[in-house]
DNA sequence: TCACTATATTCCAAAAACACGATATGGAGG
DNA sequence: CCTCCATATCGTGTTTTTGGAATATAGTGA
């Protein structure tokens, strides 16, 4: 029951399912998340460690960087049975649509040395 | 959005889920889902409303005794699919079991006339 | 209409979620 | 070893969620 929990709340903030919806089209780093939804970087941090909890995420590291993408769903069932709805899933919403348009313009490198 | 993160929001307490388990065997009224949790009626009666107005549950009337039920899915097809895979998730879950167990001694009539 | 009963709603206090700024951590390069 | 930078964590104030008691509502039968 518990694992089961930490997947709905995962999903249960708009913040977080845009994050998925992000990390569908690409690998992203921190920075570039904050920027995208325009939050703090504090915060991005916070809603990426929620997720990774939940097993709806992953990360793996390069020098300084913390690259993030979705998880295979090894990690559990639910967040994997989850991440394939939200495949199709909102893909018409304007707030995902309006994300997806900036996505191609947003580069860590623009971003975080700065 | 919204629609999804109502899903969501309806589904991240355990209460909640527990209520959506007990409605896969049968149909129940507040009274009996109060005794089942073990909570206020008017706890019972608000985890009612909030998946109602998710589109998870739908009740009808029957003179006093309000009946809740799955939703047949036709007002959310996020909750659709959530009661479709909540059809198969938690079976195995201790708390989830317990309450199957009692679920057959619980009857209206020994709760509410008292 | 009046009393009774199952449920809904309101009110309030406690707990959790959330966001931000500030600080800590840890890898990379000099 | 020291500095710099991307990210993580901490501390704090604010908002949302939660649960129960008390009250309101609505259906029923007399």
């Amino acid at each position: 029951m518990k694992t089961f929990i930490k997947v709905m709340k995962a999903l249960s903030d708009p913040s977080r399912v845009k994050i998925i919806k992000m990390l569908q089209k690409r690998v992203m780093c921190v920075c570039e998340i904050k920027e995208a939804l325009g939050v703090a970087q504090s915060t991005a941090s916070k809603h990426l460690k929620i997720m990774e909890d939940a097993g709806l995420i992953a990360f793996h590291k390069e020098g300084l960087w913390v690259n993030y993408t979705l998880a295979d769903g090894s990690s559990s069932p639910y967040a994997a049975s989850l991440i394939g709805n939200l495949k199709h899933w909102l893909e018409d919403d304007p707030e995902v649509a309006g994300l997806a348009l900036q996505l191609p313009h947003i580069h860590r490198e623009d971003i975080c040395g700065r």
